[in-house]
DNA sequence: CGGTCATTTGAACTGTATCAAAGTCGGTGG
DNA sequence: CCACCGACTTTGATACAGTTCAAATGACCG
């Protein structure tokens, strides 16, 4: 399907707290080893054991499930500074793979949970991020696509600390699979939006937000 | 809206570990007041204090969102030996109402709080259930209307350890709602299902499942 | 029985998918 | 340095699943 890649470089490291959101005092250290996963690598798959907890440092990550005939849901993207392959059980609920060159520090789980505040901090982590799923449901539920398209762009924005103006980490093919799509419906809604001068796209990465307020009108 | 309803009845309870589900050794023991909350009748609302925590003993509830449009998503409903109403937050993420008349027993959060055990699994309830909404999206986002019910009837004839045949706790609308469909494709799609001989339907809240494989089937 | 509310059915519409082709961009080798 | 390649994206034309609007039917309850 696509070009395979693998896993290269690991060097000891100790991943401070980046995010610098509204409440994020939560962040998490993790001390573990630093591994670059390069475009497209598997980082782990659904079923695997779930030994291992991972932060991103530079890059980005999706996990995704799949019904058995292909189809794909992305259920989230990592980004710089987010933690995840936080699991409650022994097994992977969902694959994850770097959408970019990715640097990510991999801990031992047994390693975090014998410092108690630490792990409460990661499960703080987690559920806030499966609570993100709720949200989800909500706009695959009730959202049309130009709905789904603004709110993903907005929230994308506000999670990578950009104003205005910020680079997409991810092909239009993901994000059709995050928001219940087709590639063709996000490219054309997107050029939609960019005709409507409600979004600025400078190549198809780059987006800007010339007029926030009327695009927050439009999925309050 | 609809016809406005109220609590009624209010008598201290101790309420079992009821569900027989395959690894609910889980189970919680709430103790506290067993309320019965009429058809319709609001348990909380979204950004409500999550000073209680609720578990079903008969009828059913509903937890939703809505649009500032009225759009609404129902994200989970509840069945008898259910827990719900847990919040990681101080505030409430979504509304809860009876779906019939239903007796819940509510027990105040602090007051579980102070029971380890009782609160780990309290705990692990709530992460099932947040589990379940990345399910939810998975199915919102990638399956068809008549794939989306099919896996609905099936997940709800599990949970109310139906072998195959019981009764809906709930309107055509709060499946649409809660399916991400509208109340006419909910109703076509069962009339169709039952055409197909793959759901027999006794006036439209009973469902049989004569063939259980074949349905499975549809939805892998 | 009659009234109310939920459900089903029908007909027409529409947003999004599908299928197909053309355009863009970045990287690589000549 | 430039031309070509492959992957991604955009655009176009058409199809269709699911929605919308409207009306008929059915179920429940006093």
């Amino acid at each position: 399907m696509q070009a395979q890649a693998y896993a290269l470089k690991s060097t000891a490291i100790r991943a401070p707290a980046i995010r610098n959101g509204v409440e994020d005092r939560d962040d998490v250290t993790l001390i573990g080893v630093a591994k670059t996963y390069h475009r497209e690598c598997e980082i782990f798959g659904e079923g695997d054991a779930a030994d291992f907890v991972y932060k991103v440092i530079s890059g980005a990550v999706r996990s995704f499930r799949l019904l058995s005939d292909g189809r794909r849901q992305i259920t989230h993207f990592y980004l710089p500074g987010d933690v995840f392959g936080v699991e409650f059980g022994k097994e992977r609920r969902a694959g994850a793979e770097a959408l970019s060159d990715a640097v990510v520090v991999v801990s031992r789980r047994s390693a975090v949970a014998a410092d108690f505040d630490q792990s409460m901090r990661l499960w703080r982590q987690a559920v806030r991020e499966l609570q993100r799923s709720e949200d989800h449901a909500l706009t695959l539920g009730r959202r049309s696509a130009t709905e789904r398209i603004v709110s993903f762009l907005l929230d994308l924005a506000d999670r990578l600390d950009a104003d205005d103006e910020f680079e997409l980490p991810m092909t239009r093919q993901d994000i059709a699979d995050y928001l219940g799509l087709t590639i063709e419906t996000v490219s054309r809604t997107m050029t939609q939006l960019q005709a409507d001068r409600l979004i600025q796209l400078q190549g198809c990465r780059r987006v800007r937000f010339p007029r926030r307020g009327a695009l927050e009108e439009l999925c309050e």
